[in-house]
DNA sequence: CAGCCCATCTGGTCAGACCAGTTTTTGAAG
DNA sequence: CTTCAAAAACTGGTCTGACCAGATGGGCTG
């Protein structure tokens, strides 16, 4: 076989993984400096620094001037099958413009889901919808993503699983910063309460059209509500005494 | 403000991002040479492929030597490991569920398009219109595609671009289908003429409630047809002499 | 006309130099 | 001996220019 790799770059990448994924290189720990590496691996500095920059892109990898490449804290997911995230993590206008689509693609779900649920759909929305409302409301991002993703299968088309699916991590990104956002503040909690409730009724009920208007609303309220907490944050107001910025160093 | 970049190869890679979330480079779109790059971003040869790294890294873009570097799809290529065309293969029905998802997000990219396009988009549009109407209908099937592409770049979402763009082939094939099946036709033709009309008409007009049901009713007017042409080919009844099978080979 | 070859695209790699933050060493002052 | 600031010795960041290696297209040759 002898699969030559596409590149030095690319395989001095793979191998620095491999010593980061086999323990060799720890969480945090640091890397060995540009030039020591290069020598080691008998490569130029050039193709060691384009391996770091891949790793780097991958989120493996953090290096900061004059200090040196260190092994990112984060566990590292092999979650290569969504470029979509990282194309939009880190742009925060993208986020509304994903949560306007997402308007548009929840709203069809919870109409067709009215429309077309089984029994066995009823069933697992029910269930998802109990979860969420009985579990802490702090904690509940996941529990409010698997209640969406309940309807969004009871719609039975494929193509809106798919299409969905594909924004999944991006959309419990933003569902867990809505509610990490919005759940402390007592109002917004309860009209979310209330638009879940909606949204649960209707399609239960079977009154597409009502559903298709409920999950629309839900999600319009969400964008509009971070809207205007980040406009509070961006005023200083704080209403948590904690500091936004103390996430870090090791 | 003024958050100076890490680095001057994050920055070249945050902004190639850009180029490719704001459209200026589609998918599978070949990206300029590094040499032209670096002297474009006024940079050395080895900072832009350290970026081109880090986006590789990131699944946004696939180099080949020899070749260039491409905007990787969103989806994976329209080779056996796409899971849509998997989908799509073999069970006909998920041409409507698709038809079905367009239905939304093209009224979406209507409503948005209307909205907000510049005069640029406007030019564009009416641009990609009048080669639509003046081309021979039978082989304007891209023409088609183009006219519509227009519409969903004008929205300046790029989600949904990008989440359109991911169903390009597909999208492809579909208006391919509809527009070979129906185009013979022409009572069809005639009124899918008008429908784009009116979704032209009203776009320019700003008129965003309007286009979006213009949009949403070209799409279900597709599809709809489509199915009724399907059931009359299954009842083997051809109006037209012609052969089914006839509508490729360039 | 067929086919080969070379000019010239493209990315891949290398070497060495220098700039810019960080850390460590060092040496002089207190 | 302690203190502390300057300097040396790290680290990553960038540039230059060269050469190697696939891919390609056009033109010369048979």
């Amino acid at each position: 076989m002898a699969i030559r790799p596409k590149s030095t770059a690319h395989e001095i990448a793979y191998r620095l993984e491999r010593q980061i994924l086999d323990g060799s290189l720890a969480p945090n720990e640091k890397i060995p400096s540009e030039r020591l590496l290069a020598s080691r691996f008998g490569v130029s500095r050039a193709i060691v620094r384009e391996a770091l920059h891949e790793l780097q892109g991958r989120g493996i990898v953090e290096t900061h001037h004059g200090k040196g490449s260190f092994v990112a804290s984060m566990v590292p997911e092999p979650q290569e099958d969504s470029p979509l995230l990282d194309l939009f993590a880190g742009h925060p206008r993208t986020l509304y413009d994903l949560l306007e689509v997402r308007e548009q693609l929840e709203g069809q779900a919870a109409f067709l889901a009215a429309q077309r649920a089984t029994q066995r759909d009823r069933y697992f929305i029910a269930k998802a919808y109990e979860n969420m409302t009985s579990a802490d409301p702090l904690t509940n991002a996941r529990l409010d993503h698997a209640f969406h993703q309940a309807i969004v299968e009871a719609s039975h088309n494929p193509v809106l699983v798919h299409v969905l699916s594909s924004l999944k991590n991006l959309m419990l990104m933003t569902v867990q910063a809505s509610v990490a956002n919005l759940n402390p503040r007592e109002h917004f909690r309860d009209v979310i309460n209330k638009q879940h409730q909606r949204i649960y009724k209707t399609i239960m009920a079977g009154q597409a059209k009502a559903a298709q208007r409920a999950a629309m609303t839900h999600v319009r309220y969400v964008s509009e509500s971070m809207h205007t907490l980040e406009e509070l944050e961006q005023g200083i107001i704080w209403v948590n005494p904690q500091s936004p910025a103390d996430a870090h160093q090791p």
